[in-house]
DNA sequence: GTTACCAATATTGGCGCCAATTTAGGATAC
DNA sequence: GTATCCTAAATTGGCGCCAATATTGGTAAC
């Protein structure tokens, strides 16, 4: 074929089609708005019309994309209010487990964290844009893990995907990623002292950057 | 046809396919376990093919059915560690808004509720199961709105159906249900009063009620 | 009498076709 | 020259068929 095919297609194993299109949509390769046409997934992904409706279907049903009846599917545009909302439910639900996980941090974890907050400064200068992303989002999820509630971890990573529709390439700023690498070491610190308040005003802090930028 | 058809799929207009499974799982006429044949689904609901099959994808996403690959899907079995894990959830998510509820308050919205609680009430005694569950529901979701989090009330929701796959039968114990009625009024008083932390009392009462009960 | 194997049946799930609706472009009338 | 209507192309979305796989029942052998 002549046509230009989507390196994420070539890939080694058949990968979900979902997760293929939902990283585009947060790596900002398809920008807010774009109208997700059935044949051009079709062929962007090597796949069938059936996996491409599923794909929409599930991402609608997450509120990523929208769907017009007999007018097909479009990328959220993000939406202010609803970013800020979300920023106040994370940052409720992560406070809210700091004591648990001051609890619950022992030396094994706290290596871990460590080990995952540096990672995702050598991704801030090496990896992909999703590559980062995906670091990020594993240092989270070590952290909240803490907290000893699996079901929150879950609804944390999911919800962080709701207003993401736009964000991952609002981290442009490199002074941002860069204080906000600087506070997950921040956070590790306070765990190890044993100070949940402290913990709690960073992570806090941290989820609120202004302009609901990063994490 | 002589064959027996659901009286839900005689209703006035076509519902969603989705919708009708999912009431029929949280009203528990599709216990926990059971095996959801698509072609049971189809002439029960009076649908296609593909209708099943999306409804059955979307719930399993939803996690209230899982899919096993080439066998099918069942009712998900009620898990007592995600059910309490919820419930914390819970507890957190709606404590953390009481003192936004407090301050919004208008008499108006304390009457909505009055009115709400009532209309609970009285389903408790003349109501189906189903109109017994969307009563409780339209209260939970008028008092979480005075939170002014629309996120938050979407959210509550839609975790609220989480471990929901059993739940609504064990409602069962009379005491239970005038007890969760009392408890709503209670509440209303609390807000009206504008006491916050007696209102956080109540409905962490009110979510934990013992073996994950009512709400 | 019990167990293991095999065949028949039933169920899942992938795939493509075609009708319905929308959109865009062109031609015609004013 | 501009606006409106009509026709043609494109896109969505509903529906059914068929192959792949699991399950069940029967039969034969030990």
């Amino acid at each position: 074929m002549s046509e230009v095919q989507s390196e994420t297609a070539a890939g080694p194993e058949e990968r979900d089609v979902t997760e293929l299109v939902l990283q585009d949509i947060l790596t900002g390769m398809l920008p807010a708005g774009t109208w997700l046409k059935q044949i051009d997934l079709e062929r962007r992904y090597d796949c069938t019309r059936p996996e491409v409706r599923r794909a929409l279907d599930r991402l609608s049903q997450k509120r990523l994309v929208a769907h017009v009846p007999n007018r097909g599917y479009h990328v959220y545009q993000p939406d202010d209010r609803r970013a800020k909302e979300v920023g106040d439910i994370r940052v409720i639900l992560e406070t809210a487990v700091a004591d648990m996980m001051v609890a619950n941090a022992t030396a094994d974890s706290i290596a871990t964290l460590r080990g995952l907050a540096k990672y995702f400064d050598e991704m801030t200068l090496t990896g992909t844009i999703l590559e980062h992303y995906e670091a990020n989002l594993a240092f989270h999820r070590e952290l909240l893990l803490l907290g000893g509630n699996q079901e929150l971890v879950d609804l944390v990573s999911e919800i962080r995907q709701r207003t993401s529709s736009a964000p991952v390439s609002q981290w442009r700023t490199r002074a941002r990623i860069e204080k906000s690498g600087r506070e997950h070491h921040m956070m590790i610190d306070a765990l190890e002292a044993g100070d949940a308040e402290e913990l709690k005003r960073l992570i806090a802090q941290h989820i609120r950057q202004p302009a609901d930028a990063p994490k």
